[in-house]
This record gives C-alpha cells, structure tokens and sequence, in this order.
DNA sequence: ATTATGACCCGAT
DNA sequence: AATCGGGCCATAA
C-alpha cells in the first residue's frame, strides 16, 4: 500500500464539479485510504490555492460544516455552497442531493 | 527522528 | 437523538 499524499487529494478536490459537495471520507476514499479523512482535512487547511482547490465544496460525512480557515470561516463556506446552487439546511447540506459521485 | 496536532469518522453510552 | 471517547491518517514543529 502507497500511502496517499496532499497531491493527490488536491488533484481529486479539484475535480469536484460546480454544484456539487464532496466528504472528507469521500475524497478518502478515492485517494486510496478511506480512513484518511483526517489527513484530508489537514491537506485542506494546508490548501495551497483555494481557487483551484475548491475545498469549500468538502464537508464532513454526515453533510455538516466543519473548518474553514478563510475570511468568516463556515459563514464564508456556506455563502459559497449557496452561490453554487447549494442548499444549506440548519448549517447542513443535502447529501442525497449534492453528494458528488466521484467522476 | 519523535511528538503532537487537526477542516474526521464510528461505535458505544 | 445527542453526547463521549477512542482510533487512523498524513503533515508540521
């Protein structure tokens, strides 16, 4: 087993399509180790660019905000999802309905 | 090289 | 349903 490295969640973070909202356990998992979700996390809050990263479409499993460094933290992350169409209920989003498929 | 941390997840209570 | 605790990963110091 080759163990995954920020590169490569960055590379699959970028993938994430607009409109769209994708896990940490999701991004995980495609990167090779499904429990990494921790490491996930970390690689967002080392997000070198957050213009190709669009680590404000990650959130936790259960569809909950969690982090976000950036101007008003979650505040910011939710104006964000929202601008992409999402929808934001009780500060979560609608996995069923935005879960990205991972291609 | 080792220790500690963090934007997590899951099982148990 | 909500809360508590423990476990895993890769990186930063």
């Amino acid at each position: 087993m080759e163990k995954i490295s920020f590169s490569k969640i960055y590379n699959i973070a970028k993938n994430i399509p607009k409109g769209k909202v994708s896990t940490y356990k999701q991004i995980a998992t495609l990167a090779g180790n499904p429990r990494a979700s921790r490491a996930v996390g970390m690689a967002m809050k080392h997000n070198p660019d957050t213009t190709i990263v669009a680590c404000h479409r990650v959130v936790s499993s259960n569809g909950d905000m969690c982090g976000y460094s950036g101007g008003k933290g979650i505040v910011s992350k939710i104006e964000k999802l929202r601008e992409e169409g999402i929808e934001i209920n009780n500060g979560k989003v609608d996995l069923k309905k935005y879960m990205w498929d991972g291609k």
